[in-house]
RNA sequence: GUCCCCAUCGUCUAGUGGCCUAGGACGCUGCCCUUUCACGGCGGUAACGCGGGUUCGAACCCCGCUGGGGAUACCA
């Protein structure tokens, strides 16, 4: 198969992160591209655990790698739990692969021991550096001969594999930043395995690409200058048939934290968790991501998922760093939590609700009544689910406790002569509540609006702010009502 | 040090030689709407890093500089 004359079925891309540590925003915004840009071309998306440091991998990373994406809806073609015919999909059940490949690259010369010491290696690279020369890798082990070799082994060293580099420039046309070029001098001969035996990323990451049959690579601008390595290992893999082509590589900007540098566990926002404690609708989060090195090009800022990916091209990459702000990402959040449905929105904030106490879980069919009342209230008010409850809670307690402090002056006042008239009221709507109270108090005692709802307000919810006022009183109805009055009118006096 | 990447408002970006006295969004901000808070509407603020070319014409092409970032691992 030719590489550049691919249908759109033939493209196999990969999201294949390290199950270290908490999943990031940045790894999720290389997976939305990836899998934007399957879904775009009818490709397949492949999900690749890339486990091969015992020392920092843990199966709780793994899981909640794959919990990520699936609450994000990013749904891979191949991978953990959905399997594939390339599989295993966790690089940790792949040693015998990487083992058989070894020895084919071994056999056909592509590799050599190195017995070089970890100090040895140090110095010499001091000394690289002090005459201004490259300070990678001398190439000392590479043409050793059995009797060094003998030698280095009888006195107990150990050694790595090194991949042989084949000593030509290396030039690929990257899918997002344009022809690249590495001098040979500047990529020295790597480590492909460990001196314990355990195979690294240079060697497992291409060699998976291979057998998977990966046509494009989108990853981190990080992976950038290790590029000329897999170029040269897939050479190599080629040569020995294990790779059938080797893929395209395109690069994807940096996601910058504070202060210009890259985003790290340190930054707020970086870390995926908090979206979901936070109360961030997934398609949000995804919308905001999408931004961070994309656009469609026609100022519309907001789109879905699944619009993303019938628009995403490699062509509307760009190739700059972008930082990361959770501003404008809540604000998108804000219009997502707007934009979906008033049912879809109580889904959202039940669990919010439950987990704050302001209702029993699972909610009464009593407790549910309320919501669909007051979710409408508060739709627009929302930019993170978890500002919810607060602002709700007022409507499932007998009493609400009141800040003194809150009361303005003149407040009794308002409050006694609005008992007064809501007890007789006839129908208990928040469009008569408000006519009867404006009437009473703004016209009748010509008191100004914010005098004369502010009281009630503070009474009623035991807030300042609040959902709207009269709509709030109807949905609590006149018993709780006048209740949460004259309370506040024996506390006041 | 060496190599590599990047360079438009504070931030994300549109812009691929004339449509640009540079557009949108977030932020900030003024006004309107208004029972609070929001939402919404109408305004405002604010950018092509610098210097050379190429061209009738450059934000857009080329070179240099500067600035920022990354790599230079038995991490990924």
């Amino acid at each position: 198969m030719n590489i550049k004359e691919l249908q759109g079925s033939d493209i196999r891309v990969r999201f294949c992160p390290s199950p270290t540590g908490n999943p990031h925003v940045g790894m999720i915004r290389t997976a939305l591209f990836n899998w934007a840009f399957a879904r775009h071309v009818g490709g397949t998306f492949v999900f690749r655990i890339e486990d091969t440091d015992a020392a920092r991998d843990s199966q709780e990373s793994y899981q909640a790698l794959l919990d990520a994406l699936s609450w994000l809806g990013l749904d891979w073609d191949e991978g953990p739990e959905v399997g594939g015919e390339y599989g295993p999909y966790r690089q940790s059940e792949r040693g015998d692969i990487y083992a058989r490949v070894m020895s084919q690259l071994t056999e056909a010369g592509y590799t050599y021991p190195c017995y070089c010491s970890a100090e040895e290696l140090d110095a010499r690279r001091e000394i690289a550096m002090k005459e201004k020369r490259t300070p990678g890798y001398d190439g000392q082990c590479r043409n050793l001969s059995q009797a060094e070799v003998d030698a280095y082994e009888a006195d107990g060293r150990s050694a790595v594999i090194r991949f042989r580099m084949p000593g030509s420039d290396f030039t690929w046309n990257d899918l997002v930043r344009g022809e690249l070029t590495f001098k040979a001098e500047h990529v020295p001969d790597f480590v492909l395995v460990r001196a314990n035996g355990d195979p690294l990323y240079t060697l497992v990451n291409p060699v998976d690409d291979a057998l998977m049959k990966i046509t494009h690579v989108l990853r981190g601008e990080d992976l950038l200058s290790s590029t000329p390595r897999q170029l040269a290992l897939f050479a190599a893999l080629e040569d020995v048939g294990v790779a059938s082509y080797t893929p395209l590589y395109g690069h994807l900007p940096y996601v910058m934290g504070e202060g210009n540098k890259k985003l790290s566990k340190r930054d707020p926002g970086s870390a995926l968790s908090m979206y979901q404690e936070e109360g961030y609708l997934p398609q949000a989060l995804l919308n905001y991501l999408a931004l961070l090195g994309w656009s469609m090009g026609n100022d519309v800022e907001f789109f879905s998922p699944q619009e993303m990916a019938t628009a995403f091209t490699l062509e509307r990459v760009n190739p700059n760093p972008a930082r990361f702000d959770l501003k404008k990402c809540t604000a998108i959040n804000g219009d997502w939590i707007r934009h979906i449905s008033q049912q879809e929105l109580i889904g959202h904030v039940i669990p919010f609700l439950e987990n704050a106490g302001v209702v029993t879980s699972p909610p009464t069919p009593e407790q549910l009544e309320t919501l669909n009342l007051a979710v409408p209230l508060i739709q627009e008010r929302l930019d993170k689910l978890s500002a919810a409850p607060e602002l709700i809670s007022f409507l499932f307690k007998d009493v609400v406790a009141i800040d003194p402090a809150l009361w303005s002056e003149g407040a009794l006042e308002v409050l006694i002569e609005s008992e007064t008239v809501l007890a007789g009221i006839e129908s208990w709507s928040h469009d008569s509540i408000q006519s009867l109270l404006k009437a009473t108090l703004v016209e009748g005692l010509g008191i100004k609006p914010k005098f004369a709802f502010g009281p009630i307000r503070t009474a009623i919810t035991g807030h300042k702010i609040s959902p709207p006022l009269f709509e709030s009183m109807e949905i609590l109805g006149k018993e709780i009502c006048l209740d949460r009055l004259s309370a506040a009118i024996e506390t006041l006096k």
